[in-house]
RNA sequence: CGGGAUGUAGCGCAGCUUGGUAGCGCAUCCGCUUUGGGAGCGGAAGGUCGCAGGUUCAAAUCCUGUCAUCCCGACCA
């Protein structure tokens, strides 16, 4: 296939001049190098901002002066003083106030000229990575008929979260949220031999969900662009291979794409699975949680298994009593009527003494209700994630009054583990949090209004029908592979892999012939990036008061080079050095607007962030230009003669 | 889906309590001045006041309904 690199990031935006192009581009040797940096092209190339030797007849007005440089006397943008009201994160409100980005509707936005240069940028990184592991590229459509998510159970499993739509007769269709189906429904159509694979594929596509909550901007829309890439193998050794394969490949494109980011272990969710681990942006303003520790341990928190203690001995433990507590549904009222009434010899009691019973209800896939019980410590609540997590694809729902009428035997505020437990009167399914271990002691419920037992003791007194690990992760908890206390802290999901498995090779019958020639089901991985979300993950995390600080290797140009002053000298200097800047291949935006007060220039170009910035102004006569790095401040003043030479420098 | 807030010019906002000519700042256009930190003066263009209904001689303003958006929580690249 041949066009350009990064979807419309390249220089030949408008169909009219990419056609143009097309016929002479397709003979062309050095095709390849031309396709891997195409905004680096020579001016050699272009005229115009049209490339040369096609034989279309020049309609789009002149633009760019040279694919590689922009003056902002053309460049479409409009920069906004004020931020946005709706944007409350900073990613969007700068991206929004510098003119990278524009919200159509909720949850949707338009990629303007320098932003699509930077969203492009990003994809192109990936491209490459991808390829360098083998990963071949397609691309399926945005809009997919109903069937295979149907074989996968998905339409239905997607809930109201995917957009649905109708054809003119009728038939229903989807835009997609993933593509897994189309991936292992083209392999099956096209391989049937274990000699076919292992076989890598990717697509950087743009994907559609109905998110209940739109939010942040570009960082989490219900229209957005992901990588997701798919490995075929015969065997679990061959998945592992293919997995590895792509987390070092995540590693190179993370590296590249200039953020601080964390690997976490990771639950696969819904999706089902089983190695997973998730590539986090560390940001204020992320949306998962995870911990790590000082020993390198790290895991998103619906991945953290707890650290149960040893079990203790309890042969000279009291006997377990029931005590009246009155008017102590809480926690906090039972501890502070125990110190009260019961108080210890040794120490104060504390939540971490009380034994918690939450009860919640699972609605199975299949629709059905389950009531669930949950002893935690009293001093630790559910996390409602880490519950999901654990029974997926269960959805948890409150136990609500009519679920109390159902059950006469539990007590609000006084649930007891001798009503609990699908051998118990209720049946209710009881699960314990791991540090309830056999010989620990513990008041909860008597399952009588305003009565609690104390010492009652785990294993002796009562026993559950497992554990759960749905208790909230709190700083300071041991890690659990014992390398040190944990650290909590916020990120945003960029990429994701995991070892898929055969669910949807078998639910899609995608099977191939062993060297015996017998029929065995392909095993899955699979592996996303976020590309769209990293463009405002990297500006999260870089970003300063002024404005955009953009890595070297994102930044829609490499330099921003600002001419200013009365004198038409310095514009006069300031294109001689765009023109030699440009013909030697560094990207330059220049600042070339006439009638342009200073301050509005220098705050323009610290607001679009590019990672150097020029000014070619009242130091023009003493013979020097100030250059200047965006990221720390720095700046230096450098002798016209030089300056040219010294910027390629910087820029490599 | 629960809670909170807001819909007035491209953007940011006032006006609403107490109904009567729709306003301010930025941005845009014209002219003159200005040119190292979001310039000054003068002029201009730009608005179905979210939508529907009601009350009234008269509604941005009061009443009813409705829609939308944003923020905080439950889901995800």
């Amino acid at each position: 296939m041949g066009a350009p690199g990064p979807a419309g990031a390249g220089p030949g935006r408008p169909g009219a001049r990419r056609r143009g192009a097309r016929g002479p581009r397709q003979h062309r040797a050095g095709d390849h190098a031309v396709r891997q940096r195409p905004q680096r092209r020579g001016p050699a190339d272009v005229r115009d901002g049209r490339f040369r030797g096609g034989r279309h007849v020049l309609v789009v007005p002149v633009v760019t002066d040279r694919v590689s440089g922009m003056r902002m006397s053309r460049l479409f943008l409009r920069t906004l003083r004020d931020d946005p009201a709706d944007a409350e994160v900073p990613s969007h409100r700068l991206l929004v106030r510098a003119g990278y980005v524009r919200r159509v509707a909720p949850g949707i936005y338009s990629w303007l000229p320098l932003g699509l240069k930077v969203l492009g940028k990003v994809e192109q990184i990936v491209r490459e990575e991808m390829d360098a592991i083998g990963s071949q590229e397609v691309r399926f459509p945005a809009l997919l008929p109903r069937e295979p998510y149907d074989a996968s159970g998905r339409w239905t499993d997607y809930g109201p979260n995917i957009f649905r739509l109708k054809d003119r007769k009728e038939n229903d269709y989807l835009l997609g949220p993933t593509h897994e189906e189309m991936f292992t429904l083209l392999v099956k159509d096209l391989c049937s031999s274990y000699k076919d694979l292992p076989l890598h594929l990717y697509q950087i596509q743009t994907k559609y969900r109905d998110e209940a909550r739109p939010r942040a901007g570009i960082l989490r829309g219900r229209e957005f662009v992901m990588k997701d890439s798919y490995s075929f193998d015969v065997d679990d050794a061959g998945l592992e291979k293919s997995y590895q394969a792509y987390r070092e490949a995540y590693i190179r494109i993370f590296d590249r794409l200039g953020f601080e980011y964390v690997i976490v272990q990771a639950t696969s969710g819904a999706m089902g699975g089983s190695a997973s681990e998730e590539f986090l942006a560390v940001a204020e303003t992320g949306e998962d949680t995870f911990v790590r520790s000082p020993g390198g341990y790290a895991a998103n928190v619906e991945a953290v298994s707890t650290v149960a203690p040893d079990p203790v001995p309890f042969d000279d433990a009291p006997a377990a009593h029931a005590e009246k507590t009155p008017d102590t549904p809480t926690i906090d009222t039972l501890v502070d009527h125990l110190n009260e009434q019961f108080p210890r010899d040794d120490r104060p009691w504390t939540a971490a003494d009380t034994l918690k019973n939450v009860l919640v209800i699972l609605e199975h896939p299949d629709g059905t209700r389950e009531p669930l019980a949950i002893g935690v410590p009293g001093d630790r609540e559910v996390d409602a994630k880490r519950l999901e997590a654990q029974v997926s694809p269960a959805e948890v729902h409150a136990f609500e009054e009519k679920d109390f009428a159902a059950h006469p035997a539990l007590v609000k505020g006084y649930i007891g583990p001798a009503v609990l437990g699908t051998e118990s009167d209720s049946g209710i399914r009881y699960l314990l949090d791991p540090r309830v271990v056999e010989g620990t002691r513990w008041v909860t419920g008597a399952n009588v209004e305003g009565s609690h037992v104390i010492d009652l003791v785990a294993g002796r007194d009562f026993t559950a029908d497992g554990t759960i690990e749905a208790a909230e992760v709190r700083a300071g908890d041991p890690a659990p592979d014992g390398s040190g206390p944990l650290e909590l802290a916020r990120g945003i999901e960029m990429g994701h892999i995991f070892q898929l498995g055969r669910k949807y090779a078998e639910a899609l019958g995608l099977q191939v012939l062993d060297e015996n020639g017998k029929l065995v089901t392909v095993t899955m991985g699979s592996y996303g990036v976020g590309v769209s979300r990293a463009v405002a993950a990297v500006v999260e995390n870089t970003y300063d008061e002024l404005g955009i600080v953009w890595p070297r290797e994102l930044a829609p140009y490499d330099v921003h080079l600002v001419a200013t002053g009365k004198d038409e000298a310095v514009f006069t200097a300031a294109d001689q050095l765009y023109d030699e800047l440009v013909a030697s291949g560094v990207e330059v935006l220049y600042d070339d607007r006439p009638k342009v007060s200073p301050g509005v220039k220098f705050k323009d170009a610290e607001l679009l962030g590019m990672p150097t910035i020029v000014v070619v102004g009242k130091g023009l006569a003493d013979g020097v230009v100030e250059v200047k790095d965006r990221a720390t401040g720095e700046r230096s003043d450098v002798p016209v003669a030089q300056v040219a030479e010294h910027v390629r420098g910087i820029c490599r």
